[in-house]
DNA sequence: AACGGATTGCTAAATTTTAAGCACTGCTGT
DNA sequence: ACAGCAGTGCTTAAAATTTAGCAATCCGTT
C-alpha cells in the first residue's frame, strides 16, 4: 500500500522493484490481488499490464496515517508530533513562513 | 506493534482486547513469539504471565514512523505534513506559543 | 495446604500465503 | 505480418500463519 500511495499508482513490476526487500513476483501479483479483494485498490488494465490505485484517496489515507501515528506514538498530542518534527528536519524560511501562517491562523480561529 | 508502543507494554491479553478486530488468544501468543525472534520485542516474565517491550525504544521508533509517513503520503515535505496535523487537530494557545517558539528558534538556527 | 483462575509450553490440524512455472494475450519494433 | 518481450490467468506445491486444546506452572484466596 505503501508503495501505491507514494507513486500514486502501481503495477506489480513498480512493487517489486520500489519494495526494499522483496518477495517474489509471484507474490506481489497474488498480494495486489488479494488488496483489491478486501477493497483497499482497484486495478485498470493499461496496455497489457494491470495498473493498481488505491480505493481511498491519498488525502484521506494519509489524515489517517497520520492520527494513527500520532495516536500510537505521541499519546495524541499533536504539538509533540509537530514538535518531533521540526526538530527532526530542517526546514526552509519559506516554509517556516509558511507555518507561521497556519499558527497565525489558528490563534485567530481560536478566539 | 502498535499495541506495544502505545502502551509500553503489553501482555498476550493486552494485545487481544486492544485489537479492534481480533484474531484468537492462540494467534496472539504466536505473533509475540515471532516479533521476539524477529527482534522486535522482548519479553520478561512477570508472575505467571509474559509482558513484551519493544526493543527499539519509543523516542526511535517514533520518529521512523513519522518519517515513513512524511515519505510516503507527503512526497517528503514535513512542512506539507504539519500543516496537515496544524488543520487537523484544534490546538490550545499554550500548544501554539509552544509550536511558535520551535519556529522562532529554527529560524535562529537557520540564519 | 489446597483450590481456582490465569498463563505458558507444546502439539496437531486447517487455512492462508509464498512461490514457481507455463500457456495465452497484448504490445513494440522490424 | 510477425517475432520477441512483458504481463496476466491459472495450477500446484511448499512454507507460514492461524487456531484449538490440554498438561504444567504460577499466583492469590481461602
Amino acid at each position: 500500500m505503501d508503495v501505491v500511495y507514494q507513486r500514486g499508482q502501481a503495477s506489480a513490476a513498480d512493487v517489486l522493484d520500489a519494495l526494499p526487500d522483496p518477495p517474489s513476483y509471484s507474490t506481489v501479483r497474488a498480494l495486489l490481488r488479494v488488496l483489491e479483494e478486501k477493497g483497499h485498490l482497484r486495478h485498470r488494465r493499461e496496455g497489457a499490464r494491470y495498473v493498481f490505485r488505491p480505493t481511498v484517496p491519498r488525502e484521506t489515507a494519509r489524515r489517517s496515517a497520520l492520527a494513527r501515528v500520532v495516536r500510537t506514538f505521541f499519546d495524541g498530542s499533536t504539538q509533540a508530533a509537530v514538535a518531533t518534527l521540526l526538530d527532526e528536519s530542517s526546514l526552509s524560511p519559506a516554509d517556516l513562513d509558511r507555518l507561521q501562517a497556519l499558527i497565525d491562523r489558528a490563534r485567530q480561529e481560536g478566539r
